[in-house]
DNA sequence: AATAAAGTCAACCGCCTCGTC
DNA sequence: GGACGAGGCGGTTGACTTTAT
């Protein structure tokens, strides 16, 4: 037999999280850690489905979330990933500590893409907007035509990709794929790449030039934390040793650093309106 | 000041992968 | 080996905010 259903989703509330919610997985989370999803809410007296809980806690409530805007440093090595990885946020964010992936999505998706346009670059394929123009006109010169030049060495590598793979993804996560299978490097596309980059650079460095281009970012609603400096990781939180019940100085210290982080945390958002008492009253001697 | 348009981002949806039964 | 669930992921939505007219 299998598992229980996640959630029903029957009586479960949706749409944006109250501080009260909020409150309570991050008091639940603290004081037991994460085991199960699927439990969370239920222990936690959330009407949530645990996926829900996930997210939140993920995108939102992780004390060792770096929030704020994206530095110009950030946003360029994004760019590079993304010509490399292509739309695999979880590993671009891997890239980037105390950022999610959702985050550095919506940011591509509102600020660097403009970026990229503004800059005549096409964001899907990283390549000059006029080149891509050309390849409209002879209809098949496009990334498919990449993937049809990659034909003989796929059969080389024996390998088989169908064409919906190839259709959905771009050149480098086709040709990353193809990696994994083969563990095999594909030394034409490194150099592609940093073909590519060198190009951004250049084009990157004139705009800087011209004065601009780069500082086309708008001022969000969104309050920053330019003072939390993530000393305390969420695998440290989560980790038995620390969250179980073997109780130890080292375990309080984890604990107080955990606290500590959520404070620094509660400076930056809504939940400095709360009675601080209230938060952590039953967890913190 | 009022309204429309554009921008932002938290949250949801549905699919995929992996582990378990 | 197949069925199933949990967790993870990327695409998308829609509420809210900001900017332009």
């Amino acid at each position: 037999m299998g598992r229980q259903p996640c959630c029903d989703k029957v009586g479960l509330k949706r749409g944006p999280w109250t501080i009260e919610e909020d409150h309570k997985l991050m008091n639940f989370i603290l004081n037991n850690g994460i085991h199960c999803w699927r439990m969370v809410p239920k222990l936690a007296g959330l009407l949530r489905c645990g996926k829900s809980c996930r997210l939140r806690w993920i995108n939102y409530l992780r004390p060792d979330l770096k929030r704020g805007e994206f530095s110009e440093a950030e946003e360029n090595q994004i760019i590079q990933l993304h010509a490399r990885l292509g739309n695999r946020w979880s590993k671009i964010a891997s890239h980037f500590p105390g950022r999610t992936d959702n985050e550095i999505k919506n940011h591509w998706n509102t600020r660097i893409k403009k970026r990229l346009k503004m800059l005549g670059l096409d964001p899907v394929t990283h390549k000059p907007m006029e080149q891509n123009e050309k390849v409209d006109v002879q209809k098949t010169e496009t990334i498919t035509t990449d993937f049809d030049s990659s034909k003989e060495e796929e059969e080389r590598l024996g390998v088989t990709v169908t064409m919906s793979e190839k259709h959905t993804k771009n050149h480098a996560e086709f040709v990353e794929t193809r990696e994994k299978q083969n563990d095999k490097v594909d030394m034409a596309f490194d150099e592609t790449t940093n073909d590519l980059l060198r190009s951004y650079e250049l084009m990157l460095c004139r705009s800087l030039d011209d004065g601009g281009l780069l500082n086309t970012t708008t001022t969000t609603s969104t309050t920053s934390n330019s003072n939390y400096n993530p000393s305390f990781s969420l695998e440290d939180s989560l980790n038995p040793s620390c969250m179980g019940e073997s109780s130890s100085s080292i375990q309080e210290d984890s604990i107080q650093r955990w606290v500590d982080s959520v404070n620094s945390m509660l400076s930056w958002d809504s939940f400095n309106q709360l009675d601080e008492g209230l938060f952590f009253s039953e967890n913190v001697q």
